[in-house]
DNA sequence: GATACAAGGCAAGAGGGTTGACTAGTATTG
DNA sequence: CAATACTAGTCAACCCTCTTGCCTTGTATC
């Protein structure tokens, strides 16, 4: 180790972040605009260039100014090297498995899906996982490679068989970099799962009498090499919802159930990650019985035969009693969220629960500490991939920075 | 504006930090061994502390080295200002308010505690507060004025008299510094109360059927100059639990009814700070009944007449029967913990809770996701000024640092 | 071709930190 | 009592990063 003056370290390693960051945000820069935008001086933004490019961060694009600019100088426009690699945004529910790669920009660079049926899908979860990522890792490298070089297409092609495709040329790290056709790396992976997730292990844990959905799985050890973070779905769902409070919930009612705590900002996932699993909570169910949540739609007949999942389907076609029943079985819930959580809303998403809005928000009503409902943002596409890539970007971009 | 070097600043600003740091932990320390401890080299040390002792955060003690340290010339021992000033640390309950001065080491250097007669609380406490304030005031004045000038004492007793005291020579940023008894501001207070406490107006509010123990009252405005920080009792005794998880909960069990979230590793105190109201929680009541934590008291004859309050000594001689009942009340709350907060352990504090720890364990042990359970740490003197005197320690410091 | 103008590089200098030598001052030791 | 050992603090020289101002380079316009 030499000597090491940690204090300037710190001020060039504040000097290169701010350059990275201003990439990510504009995509290319000449080192005359990344001064101006940064607010350095153009020697140093040329010696930070200088210093990123070596470590291969950051690249030359070839792109030259003179973009109808005026007179003067042509400017070298550089950009975050292609080589720094990609993120993989992964969805896992009962339906099927989808796979994307997104680069440092937000882009999906890739994309594929993998439908499992229903009635099969315990054993093929995990075949569908792999066989999704591999795809998608094959579309990416085409798309890097085509760019770089057209002849690499064939050999990617190969790699389609198995799952050879992530443990051989993708992988993080490798940046072996041999011959003119280099690789992107993929360098981490973000998965949302349709079942509680345990914080440690990262595994799907099934919740004695909860709905469980996707069934035992365990992506971490499946994507071995590459660093993988796993959540509940509906966490995800709610890191997506636009004009979001530092203090809110989402209530998830679907034929599972979940709720995702947001406190002071961010999301609170709990000791073992199990924070939101709300079957157990005890509510009033029919009857004015104290019942845990989970069981008002057994008794109420709307569990699905054979599963432990809630039969969304049937729930809506309910007589108004036994939704008044579920009205007022989800506001004890609610009041429960509002005693722990104190939230500024409450948020309700899922396949049944914003019809039944009205239900619960006349139950909530009466309640000492009413709270505003709201139901969850439709926006476009997947809410749950939506958070899933934006959490996959936030940690792509800290990989690259730290 | 100057053109400004912002990044040498934050490296100049960091070693002051850290300088601070150092001297808050030891006390006093020489410019040689405030080199070594932090790890730079000795002309820095000494630029720092000429830094500092400029801004009146750092002063010459006077005291010289040489206690035994066999030879080398001596070396003068610099420590935090004793100018720098002080916070308050206070406590309001039914029974009365406790008002310490303490200063950058955490030491008290002051305290002042007032009864306030059961009966007629509702009005004395606000004149209670201002009582103790001055008093502490007083004292800690006196207690640096010694060591100035022992004239002052004179002057300051005659402050005693009312709230003339806190408006006058002691409060925040007024370092007239006139005389030679400079005077220690108070630069801030931290206060801890036994009721809920609103988030953005630090006001005690009375929520809907549950204890209200202390009454209205706006110590923002009454210590008005001064920057205060209020909160709920339970979270102050939370934060000065030994060994403290990550993620867990402190269930306060008293007259009064509370909880206190910490998640990941901080207390959320939820939008208006009234996280941890269990009063309404829904909760399997005498008969399988689905009724509010509090009613379960209401029911069973215990909450104290004409008052909101739970008569805690009538609880603890209640039969088996009732003790069941109360265990199997407390454990549907503790199941909502489970399912929001997903804690560590639950611990179990207040007069009466950690009585029926037994039973409330027996219930607990039975729901699908068990926790453990433990009764609050007993410690030295009160668990609640303790976590208010390490908050007001913690922002003390802060202040200086900013 | 002369001119205007932007990108980028070079040289000088500011300011924080570090090293190593030096001074000052106190104990121990012969 | 003088020599010696040892420590606190300072000084001078230097490193590193950033900034400023000037210069060069190269393109577009007049």
């Amino acid at each position: 180790m030499e000597p090491t003056r940690p204090s300037q370290d710190l001020v060039r390693a504040l000097t290169d972040e701010h350059v990275l960051r201003a990439l990510m945000r504009h995509r290319r820069l000449t080192r005359a605009e990344l001064a101006a935008e940064i607010g350095i001086s153009k020697p140093t933004a040329g010696e930070s260039v200088r210093r990123l490019t070596e470590r291969g961060l950051v690249a030359d694009t070839g792109e030259r100014t003179q973009g109808g600019r005026g007179r003067g100088r042509v400017g070298s426009y550089y950009a975050i090297a292609p080589t720094v690699g990609v993120a993989l945004a992964i969805t896992i529910t009962p339906a099927g498995v989808v796979t994307e790669c997104i680069d440092v920009y937000g882009d999906t660079v890739a994309r594929a899906v993998r439908q499992v049926d229903r009635t099969t899908w315990p054993r093929q979860v995990a075949a569908a996982l792999r066989e999704s990522v591999a795809e998608a890792c094959v579309a990416a490298d085409l798309d890097s490679a085509t760019v770089v070089n057209g002849a690499a297409a064939v050999n990617s092609a190969t790699a389609v068989g198995g799952a050879a495709a992530m443990g051989g040329a993708a992988v993080a790290g490798g940046a072996e970099g041999g011959g003119a056709a280099q690789r992107r790396p993929i360098r981490l992976a973000v998965i949302g799962a349709a079942d509680p997730v345990d914080r440690s292990s990262g595994r799907l844990v099934h919740l004695p009498d909860a709905p469980f959905l996707v069934g035992e799985l365990d992506p971490v050890a499946l994507l071995d090499p590459i660093e993988v973070v796993v959540d509940n779905d509906v966490n995800w769902a709610a890191l997506a919802e636009p004009d979001r409070a530092r203090d809110f919930a989402y209530l998830f009612l679907g034929d599972g159930l979940g709720c995702a705590i947001v406190s002071d900002g961010a999301i609170r996932r709990g000791h073992s990650g199990l924070a939101g699993e709300v079957a157990h909570v005890l509510t009033t169910g029919p009857g004015g019985r104290s019942v845990p949540f989970i069981d008002v739609f057994r008794e109420l007949g709307l569990r699905r035969p054979g599963s432990t999942a809630i039969d969304g389907d049937r729930l809506l076609k309910t007589d108004p009693a036994d939704r008044e029943a579920i009205g007022s079985a989800v506001s004890g819930v609610i009041a429960a969220i509002v005693a722990f959580v104190d939230p500024r809303e409450v948020v309700i998403g899922g396949t049944w629960g914003p019809a039944l809005i009205e239900e619960i928000g006349e139950a909530t009503g009466r309640s000492p500490r009413p709270v505003p409902l709201r139901v969850a943002a439709a926006g476009i596409g997947d809410p749950v991939l939506a958070g899933v890539r934006a959490e996959a970007l936030d940690r792509l971009r800290a990989s690259l920075i730290a």
